[in-house]
DNA sequence: CTTAGTCCGACCACATTGATCGGAGATCAT
DNA sequence: ATGATCTCCGATCAATGTGGTCGGACTAAG
């Protein structure tokens, strides 16, 4: 099925309303803290907790500690690609076991067989399309426009 | 981590066996049953058979049954593409939980949020990508498929 | 008819994920 | 300075799904 994991979708979820509220028209500049965005989205609050400490440290946003604290994107938001915000949640990308170990090691099946080199290809391809879409791209461009309207993308078919 | 299962692994394995022994130079058109796979790649015997009943269910494989019997390709090599290998073991593609439900009946969190459109930008990319690639090219016949990103990007990395 | 082989269902154990709880440290308001 | 929030971070628990196993029924060759 290829899913990602329900933390990655918080950790999008959180993140993408952190920038809208960081660069759009109404509050810019403001801090965000957990509990706005647990009730926002329905997200258990403790869980999106986590989430957002692991993002904190590996420095995709800054906490700030305290009573009117929250937090703030590390970046703008066209610099942080959806590759980074899944990769630091999850761990790096492996769509086979064998991908980052020595195959031969830890894996006897594959010894004798060549999918693996078709399957890291597929992989590199997977990595470079959520490395070239950034949070900036997933709100639109614009300020937080949430409308779904499928004629406002080409998706490509 | 978007991992792909042991079990679509074990099919991708199995069908570049079976493929490689049905069109290759030695033994051409000779049945292959479970057990010869099952100890080439060291896979549990009882799991592969489980693949493969699978496969033969979708249409991807023949059976052939009682002594002398075995597994042939349906159809040729080039005619069956990744995508349908691992979606016949894992079931359809779905990089998020909303992907085939309606969205608001069993996702109380994306009803506020906008990460969806993108989300099935990309697993539409995704499908397109192994969609594109066949058993055939698998083999190391022709040089692979090149990728094509989605439309927004422009990220140094 | 016997036998070797495949087909097919149900079944179990482990790992990962999703989710929860409790406490410590830090900062702002009073 | 003191208290009250709020974030930070560890350990812990339950559930879903995956990897793997077992036993029986059916089929075709010898």
């Amino acid at each position: 099925m290829l899913k990602i994991s329900k933390k990655a979708d918080y950790a999008l979820m959180a993140l993408q309303h952190i920038a809208s509220v960081q660069f759009g028209d109404v509050t810019p500049g403001r801090v965000v803290n957990t509990k706005e965005i647990a009730e926002e989205y329905n997200i258990p609050l403790e869980l999106l907790a986590k989430v957002l400490q692991v993002l904190s440290k590996n420095g995709l946003i800054e906490s700030h500690n305290g009573p009117k604290g929250g937090y703030l994107l590390a970046r703008s938001a066209r610099q942080i690609t959806i590759a980074q915000i899944i990769e630091s949640i999850e761990g790096p990308l492996a769509i086979t076991d064998c991908s980052h170990e020595k195959a031969g090691e830890f894996c006897m099946q594959l010894e004798h067989c060549n999918i693996r080199t078709p399957l890291l290809k597929i992989q590199d391809s997977i990595y470079q399309l959520l490395n070239n879409m950034t949070l900036g791209d997933m709100m639109g461009g614009t300020p937080l426009i949430t409308i779904q309207s499928p004629s406002a993308q080409g998706v490509e078919r």
